[in-house]
DNA sequence: CGTATGCTCAAACGATCGTTTGAACCGGCC
DNA sequence: GGCCGGTTCAAACGATCGTTTGAGCATACG
């Protein structure tokens, strides 16, 4: 069943918002065109008058978060690149800090979601949209810890990077869960959330 | 498009393997019972009469692997668990060996993707059905890791089981892939591939 | 006022889905 | 031979999917 909790705002922000929601509940071909016009207040036909079609619609649901996310990744990252007094926690928080602030609201939590969803769906039309539209922001990243961490061979290195992409994605997957306590105390589980990761990771990259 | 491959073996076998086949490839959803039955070279009804639902055979598939995984699993665990000399990275072998050899075959391989891709998927259902009946292997490994961890809390080692699982899973979905040079180089390869694994845990597990 | 434009609507389209049906086939046993 | 439980088969069922259609509505502009 689905809840038709009808947000303000334009018909093709209500799409976008209901289909966020949707997708991480139940993924990408688990939700239907129907249920999704149908919790965002709209009519069946709007998405394709809007959007085209239901994967041009996914596409639009990554671009808006993923614009704003790696535009704010590569940000931090240009802050502190290439700096002799730069550490590994610095390039990690560069690029954890801004996914966890974007969870911090319920919808960009969901997002989080549906992009663990995006790299466990082997959609091959998919991963090329995110590896062309987005693929240079990784390949920045990698090339700061290939500076970081010199004595790592080329192999060893992409190694340590899929591991840790691995351990994120999973971990930020469980972020847009129903259960929580309290809004405080969410907040507060997310700040020890980045301590974990970033220790985790670090441990993992740069280990002997 | 589906190609026929008529394995040979008993129809049950045959469906049992096009189901880990496409399950990999295309997901439990997006593979279908007609291109599932074609594949196998058997008839549409074939799968609700030998397994009842759609439902059933995705738990067949998952039974008929982690049974025999998970008992080598625990038996290589029973063989040091609780003794003075045991290491971690003895307890992260016994966990993941059994893997690694189960994805020696190449269907072996298709099934470390269709486990990855279960646990991406948040589907109720299934994690209910992996949950109860094999939990308590987890639970094993776990007891194991607290006791060679003593200086971590509770909360603190769930964290890095969990973000250790995250990266095992990204790494072994990426098992099944097309491409591969020759069987002898992916043999070393998979090799290779535990050492990255268990050393990479060993570094998340104990960093300080 | 008339009309053009952007948007929404109910309804329908063809395709595909999991499942069910009832007849046909096939081995072994009385 | 005759029957019977187990299995396979083509065909159909109702449901749901993404998409398209064409009429209807609203607002803006001449």
């Amino acid at each position: 069943m689905v809840s038709p909790v009808n947000s303000s705002g334009s018909t093709k922000e209500r799409i976008l918002g209901a289909a966020e929601l949707l997708f991480a509940q139940r993924g990408f071909d688990g939700a239907s065109l129907r249920q999704l016009t149908t919790a965002a207040g709209v009519n069946l036909a709007a998405v394709n008058y809007h959007f085209g079609s239901k994967d041009k619609l996914v596409e639009e649901v990554f671009r808006r978060r993923l614009d704003a996310l790696n535009a704010r990744r590569l940000a931090a990252l240009a802050r502190i690149a290439g700096a002799p007094e730069t550490t590994l926690e610095n390039v990690l928080e560069a690029f954890i800090r801004p996914a966890l602030e974007l969870s911090h609201d319920e919808s960009g939590a969901l997002f989080m979601r549906v992009l663990a969803r995006a790299f466990a769906e082997h959609d091959d039309s998919l991963r090329q949209f995110l590896s062309t539209n987005y693929g240079h922001v990784m390949r920045q990243f990698t090339a700061e810890f290939a500076r970081l961490l010199p004595q790592l061979s080329k192999e060893e290195l992409y190694w340590r990077i899929d591991l840790v992409t691995g351990a994120l994605t999973h971990a930020m997957s469980g972020f847009g869960m129903i259960q929580r306590k309290s809004d405080v105390s969410e907040r507060a589980h997310r700040e020890q959330t980045a301590q974990h990761l970033i220790r985790f990771a670090v441990a993992g990259l740069s280990h002997p």
